[in-house]
DNA sequence: TCACCCCGTGGGACCGCTCCCACGCGGCAT
DNA sequence: ATGCCGCGTGGGAGCGGTCCCACGGGGTGA
């Protein structure tokens, strides 16, 4: 049987790429100086550099990754990581600006960004180890909770970690988070100004701290203007539509009077709008309204929600410099960065 | 000067895992041995695996990625590539719910998966010879333009890419998208039913399939209902809020008798419904309207919009199958899939 | 002139895994 | 008893880089 008879396997294509060995002989030097040229080292003469800079050129040479991270035990890469069970607010703006910026700070160093979005809970508690195993440099983790112990094992393992938002006032590690509470209490100073006095609150899930530092910051607007803050104006949602529409109703329930209300969430607002409408107030007429996050929501609910926007891609970037030092030099990164946010006034209020 | 004297320098803490090696000692085996268990090679003895195993558990053990990766040539991740140029989309549902859906697809066959948004135009002219680099086992493409040619040239070095939408009819890589021309067939059928005789559409840029193929289906419901079709009540626009405003604009001039619209993206609607209000025409009273994703927007604009819904996740996980089969067997993947969409009727028609 | 230094350089020894070849051993047919 | 087969196994040889040590040669000072 001639060999042509028999049935191809199914050959693995391995289209070979030149190595760094094929460039030395091209460029009639040894692995060592191609290596310092790649690498950008000054113990290089100019002659060699050009001679192996044209011979990479010509071969169109590209390092491999692989090997490159088995010898150096680096793998310039990061891993982001999203929890399944927010990503649900992956739909909003949220997470991709934050990704935006994450990826434009990433790629500029020449990293890689790993996504990794966790299914169930068992799944998420392999990942520490997994993490580590896989020797991502570093580790960029969202929406944490306060309970969360993720961080923790991470600084165990010696894996250098920013979180997005921290996890109460106390964190040790690395973050960035906006000025929830100075956004909140622009917001409800903007609610005052405009001569409300019953302003209520729609809260976030209280064990996150952006939620409360949000109610926080409507605490302190009030106390700012002299009124009293009133318990029965508080009412807790948890950053969905229907948790804004739950608690808007109960609000309407114990304070029919109330004249504006100050939702942690665009998404809460917009639940909010609905029950509103529903009970026949006028918006801004009767209730003035203010959202958080200054999502795409906001610039299409009727009427235009005014809202706090916080500086998402910026975040993002901060959080891949912030990431960076400490890859670059354990224990050097800040430790916490705040980002301003600003009021964005339309028609609501 | 006694070394403890001299500045430490920053010693790279590096934890060092167990490795193969040391697993085998522990078990008693061979390095061979344990590199099969971990494959599941059938060839080993009960009980040579079973010493692996608890190795492996009492040591925490987990490969290293980039080992094998050298070894094998394959390094069990691929890259998402999304064109910068596209990335305001990315503040859509359009592009997160993909990303979920390949995400979801991809980590059940424990595929790594690599987020790149490309930045300028140069930096996507590199990007064929970096991805063959970076030996990603094989690469996803959003976004792709009727002229774009980085598909190809992905094609000529051997790297199994699957497209988010195809560049035209003739397209030759394996590619997902939804049926853009059934969809829009639906939503002018729709809008015939409702009584309307002069149906306009705002288009989306006509150098991507998808715009041209909604283009497709308007002109086949007009016929369908034996309604000829009026070239002064096509605009076009490019899938952004500003295009539809002004398109919209464009079609009220040219046919102020218009009584519906069917707009090829929601946000796109969103700007035609700025520009009929302004123009004092009541929606859906005076003029219904339909639009195209089914997106965030489409539920919180006034009136809520009935649109066309994609099955965003499902595609998702589409792309990730596909490029699967064809990672593990060149040219097997389907060339070309269709995913039904549906109507959503809200209130704008 | 000779010892010394330093600069640029080549190449060996890894990094941790997979692949594959060769070997030992027990069971079966002869 | 003897040969043979095949299963399970150990371990050598890469994969393609980086790191570092040792070495040659030109310049400098004595």
């Amino acid at each position: 049987m001639s060999p042509a008879e028999q049935p191809q396997p199914p050959r693995p294509v391995d289209v070979r790429r030149p190595t760094l060995n094929a460039v030395a002989a091209r460029a009639g030097v040894g692995r060592g100086t191609v290596s310092r040229v790649i690498n950008g080292s000054p113990k290089v003469s100019d002659r060699s550099r050009a001679a192996v800079e044209r011979a990479i050129a010509e071969l169109g040479y590209v390092p491999n990754r692989a090997a490159r991270s088995l010898a150096t035990r680096r793998t310039d890469s990061v891993a982001l990581v999203v929890p399944d069970a927010e990503s649900r607010l992956f739909a909003e703006p949220y997470f991709s600006e934050i990704i935006l910026g994450v990826s434009a700070g990433l790629s500029s160093a020449g990293m890689q960004l790993l996504l990794v979005l966790t299914g169930d809970e068992t799944e998420y508690g392999r990942l520490a180890g997994y993490l580590a195993a896989q020797r991502v440099d570093g580790v960029l983790l969202m929406a944490v909770h306060a309970e969360d112990t993720l961080p923790d094992r991470l600084a165990e393992l010696a894996v250098p970690t920013v979180l997005a938002g921290r996890r109460g006032e106390a964190e040790r590690l690395g973050h960035v988070r906006a000025d929830n509470r100075g956004g909140a209490r622009l917001a409800v100073r903007h609610l005052l100004a405009g001569g409300r006095r019953a302003v209520a609150t729609i809260t976030g899930p209280l064990d996150m701290d952006a939620a409360r530092a949000r109610l926080d910051g409507y605490r302190d607007a009030l106390r700012d203007a002299g009124v009293p803050v009133a318990e029965e104006l508080i009412a807790a949602g948890d950053f969905t539509e229907q948790g804004g529409r739950a608690a808007m109703r109960e609000l309407l329930r114990r304070r029919p009077d109330l004249d504006a209300v100050f939702a942690a969430s665009d998404v809460m607002a917009s639940g909010a709008v609905q029950e509103l409408r529903a009970a026949g107030r006028r918006i801004p007429g009767d209730v003035a309204l203010v959202g958080f996050d200054d999502s795409i929501v906001a610039r299409h609910i009727d009427p235009p929600l005014t809202s706090v926007r916080q500086p998402l891609a910026e975040m993002g970037r901060t959080m891949a410099s912030l990431l960076l030092e400490e890859i670059a030099q354990r224990g050097t990164g800040q430790r916490g960065v705040v980002l301003p946010t600003e009021l964005v006034v339309r028609e609501s209020a």
